[in-house]
DNA sequence: CGAGCGTTTTAAAGCGCTTTAAGTTACGAT
DNA sequence: ATCGTAACTTAAAGCGCTTTAAAACGCTCG
């Protein structure tokens, strides 16, 4: 039970140093004027007193808080690397970060409210998924960076890595080791998948493969991957196989493909969820199918999963998203920026050249 | 850019509505005293002004910041959860929360600090690692609750699970489901785990198996889960298979133990990391083995994944969390509490009654 | 030895809100 | 009419720190 000995305050640090509030307010916080003594005394007697300095009143003298803010959805093992990488970008810029999750009770506008409250000086948004117009009239109050997504909204600035050409390496990378029929597991209605989508097309049609380009609904989760295994008609899928989940599987509005030989996902989980449901219908991966992830999260990292897939460069991102905050709160930009990193293939083992099954299992298939 | 239109103050609520701050403060905060006409007229006056109080301000006047501190990890799915619940809980009671995340660079005691310098008034900490003693220190300057674990540390309250009951569960579930030989994959070194290592290994002696107890190492995510499906001598891995993982295993060390036809995980991630490898190597689960998990993550939930796994109930350890922070607050609790609460197992698709393989590819072990 | 000047130090005025103690009012009771 | 009281209001004093403007203090220089 916190019996409250009364937390030292500046004064009471002023006094024992023996100097005023003002030269001991100037000291601590590492500012020019005091000299050589003074600071001393005044470090000494901080260090006695243990003395930590209440954020909010000195939030509120000055009127900076040197708060970021940033909404992230809590489940989003990428969101949540961005985080300790923007933690530790802000860190360094001696700003420091609030974060607002976002939940099932708690959207995006309410996150920002609470960041609001907190008086932080920008909004980092990660993923936003805010309509660009909300968007624009956040920002005309606020400094505001969109993280990750494309946005057309006037005054954010984004960073984003560049998903469309993210993409377009997968596709190469597996037009390379031979494979002609490579489909493209989408994402979630929105921008992200937007971008990634015509990435795709786009990188077919450059490879002269846009006959054998083909989209499938997925979504953003492991769920939706699985479901889009079916709905390519994989190897031990026969066309039969038409409902594995009744209501849901609007895939199977989209009729029938040529079966391919690799698979792009909108993201990792999804691609997570596309390779347990093949393995387990008996499908080698990569021996029979090839499959790239997009996030290349921890998840893919794995020993076990060590799924080939895109990297969005999350420190990069971060360090850009913080670079942008402070650029305009101590520097004055006052221009929106939107800076376009360029994402990185991270090659793993559930891609292989076209035909070549590498495992032991190859054949097995037909129960 | 935000063109700062300043924003409005109490102040301007006030004159706007012809009355004193002081009145306009106890009505925008609902405190009794102020009329109706007031009221009125203030709360209008605030609304065409678009007012919100500032906090920082507010916090600082009233001595209080109606704040809760949390620690987490990120990048558990379990914690993720928790806070969700959390939020909700705090809302409830009129309090905010802020998290401060742990990261690679960013350990539980800067977390802490972090925390107090946003002058939380109680802490709650998920799954804390600190030792006792520490903790103990923490408590004795401030409010305290451990999440997740056993704490023997004076002062602090603890709200958990009963692990041990919960793996017990996991085992009896398993026993009545015909199985004998049931191993247990431990978790990372901690209090967490010994509780659960104990739970499994007194509930293999009541009923009786004391002798088919067997605890293999194991770890707290996908990667020690699949290294321990090699240590088990699981069907396709015949005993030559001693070094898959040169160095790091450790599991080997432990001797050669009867195959179990079950296994229980010390978490979700294990379980997943186990049941990857299992079924890669051609083992059918569960027709061959059965898998238990805890936590109950969304990631057990999916449809694909599908793992019977122990819940400790996140709702409810949330708000037993926070209600004992705020029986601290309001209330004026001093004594510490523990409260241990029932897990529950949740019955999916990755148990079955031994030797009876419910699916069709349950002889394929030779490659 | 005092003016002049750069360097330290400090008194004091806030930051925007809460709260306490002191005032006002309005009324029914006397 | 007068007084007491209940019901509202509000002036003013902070909360703990920052910052500005002015005071103090050396020193050098004429």
């Amino acid at each position: 039970m916190p019996s409250r000995p009364a937390r030292p305050r500046l004064e009471d640090v002023a006094s024992r140093a023996g100097v005023s509030t003002a030269s001991a307010s100037l000291v601590l916080r590492g500012r020019p004027g005091p000299g050589a003594a003074t600071r001393e005394a005044v470090l000494d007697a901080a260090r006695e007193l243990g003395y930590r300095a209440d954020r909010t009143a000195s939030l509120l003298a000055r009127r900076r808080t040197q708060l970021l803010g940033v909404t992230m959805d809590v489940s989003s093992t990428f969101h949540a690397e961005l985080l300790e990488d923007l933690q530790t970008a802000a860190d360094e810029r001696g700003y420091d970060i609030v974060v607002s999750p976002l939940t099932r009770t708690r959207d995006e506008r309410r996150a920002v409210e609470s960041l609001l409250d907190f008086r932080c000086e920008a909004l980092l948004l990660l993923g936003p998924r805010l309509p660009d117009a909300e968007l624009a009239a956040l920002a005309e109050e606020h400094h505001v960076v969109a993280i990750g997504r494309r946005a057309q909204a006037a005054g954010v600035d984004v960073v984003r890595a560049a998903d469309d050409v993210g993409v377009g390496l997968a596709v190469e990378h597996l037009v390379g080791l031979g494979h002609r029929d490579i489909a493209f597991v989408d994402g979630p209605r929105g921008p992200i998948a937007t971008l990634r989508r015509q990435g795709y097309r786009s990188a077919m049609k450059r490879l002269g493969l846009a006959d054998a380009a083909v989209v499938v609904d997925g979504g953003g989760d492991e769920e939706s991957g699985a479901r889009a295994a079916a709905a390519l008609h994989l190897p031990s899928e026969p066309s039969k196989g038409r409902e594995p989940e009744p209501a849901d599987d609007r895939a199977a509005r989209r009729g029938r493909v040529r079966m391919p030989s690799a698979v792009v996902a909108f993201n990792d989980r999804a691609a997570l969820g596309l390779l347990d449901r093949l393995r387990r219908d008996g499908v080698d991966v990569p021996g029979d199918v090839s499959v790239v992830g997009y996030d290349d999260s921890l998840i893919a990292r794995l020993a076990t999963v060590d799924l080939t897939s895109v990297s969005q460069i999350p420190e990069a991102m971060a360090t850009a998203a913080v670079e942008a905050a402070t650029q305009r709160l101590d520097e004055g930009r006052t221009e929106p920026v939107e800076l376009v990193l360029e994402p990185q293939l991270v090659v793993r083992g559930t891609t292989a050249p076209r035909g070549d099954p590498t495992t032991r299992r190859g054949g097995i298939r037909e129960p």
